[in-house]
DNA sequence: GTCTATAACGAGATAGAC
DNA sequence: GTCTATCTCGTTATAGAC
């Protein structure tokens, strides 16, 4: 963790952007090792060696995922106190992918959640555990301070919130039109209050 | 259309039948001829004789989901008159998808949306379009009525009800707990009077 | 309308050379 | 770490008999 690994990034990660990219455009069962192989320029042989089943392939991506995602989130924690703005800025997360014409990878996969190997599921359940616990910390913390006003308990809004992100990306994309997640956005914002 | 027509499901009918809820449970690319066969004893070929390729029958799948989705929401029409009733009624029936642990069968086909053929695409498309005109003109109505009142603009008050609705079910079905599209329901239901 | 048989292809995965 | 070659299986789809 110094300065000498400049951005060199290896084939597996190299491979796993790609193949992030790809399964939340396509789905999990919409790609192939041939798919992520051609991409990145090596055969199909050669990436198994780096993943040697497409469960593990899969179970990786999610992981890297929900890391960054804990980063991501963590990043908002210590540059903003107001639970409205951190809240925005959750949401602002899930625009970024839209915009990208990209799926939620973890959105995606919880559609695809029946035919997922077993160490795939856990995994994706787990990334949603951590965003609605980390949302119930918001708005806990935001109701304590006043600047946030819940209907329910904490529990189910920041579930409702996770469930109207993850939908608003699932129909914006399908007209590639991001101005849905941001009237999700306004709306959750606007009811919090 | 009179009485003869007495509940004996043709071949097609039934192959649809099944063809409907394997998609809604494992998604359009994780369903295959094979498996629609099987369960129904007949054979591949048998059931090319009535679909004739794989778009075929998911586009059947698509209208006839659609079709008798308006006749659910022409019911909603003549038996209730208060909006907020209606949008109660309309989130009781995709709470009935979620309890037989199924997605929306157009919210799965929307997260497969990039791997799907045109035909099959715009049948979606199709789906989304009238449910928001028809949530759009439960709330102007309401709107009119005093017994709703939407923050925004009707048409996006009723985008942000699908979009909530479908990414409820999206990951209530991640640990079949339809509790999660009650809270989603009555979060909506609140803040839109 | 359903069958057997088969074509044609793509999938995930492995063996072994370099 | 990457390659060629191959295996095995599942996929959509078709031909032609019954």
């Amino acid at each position: 963790m110094r300065v000498e690994d400049g951005a060199v990034a290896d084939t597996a990660e190299k491979a796993l952007d790609i193949a992030e990219r790809l399964v939340q455009v396509r789905g999990f069962n919409g790609v192939s090792y041939a798919d992520v192989a051609a991409e990145l320029g090596i055969t199909k042989a050669a990436l198994h060696y780096h993943f040697a089943s497409k469960a593990e392939l899969g179970t990786a991506l999610i992981t890297r995922y929900t890391t960054r995602f804990e980063a991501a989130l963590a990043e908002i924690d210590q540059r903003i106190n107001d639970a409205p703005a951190k809240i925005s800025a959750y949401a602002g997360i899930y625009l970024n992918v839209v915009r990208q014409q990209r799926m939620c990878l973890c959105g995606m996969l919880a559609a695809e959640y029946q035919t997922l190997p077993t160490s795939m599921r856990d995994a994706v359940v787990r990334f949603f555990d951590i965003n609605e616990t980390w949302l119930e910390g918001v708005l806990k913390a935001g109701e304590q301070a006043g600047t946030v006003r819940p209907r329910g308990s904490t529990r189910d809004a920041a579930r409702v919130v996770i469930s109207t992100l993850e939908g608003a990306m699932l129909v914006a994309r399908l007209r590639d039109d991001p101005t849905r997640l941001e009237a999700a956005k306004d709306q959750l914002l606007a009811e919090l209050s």
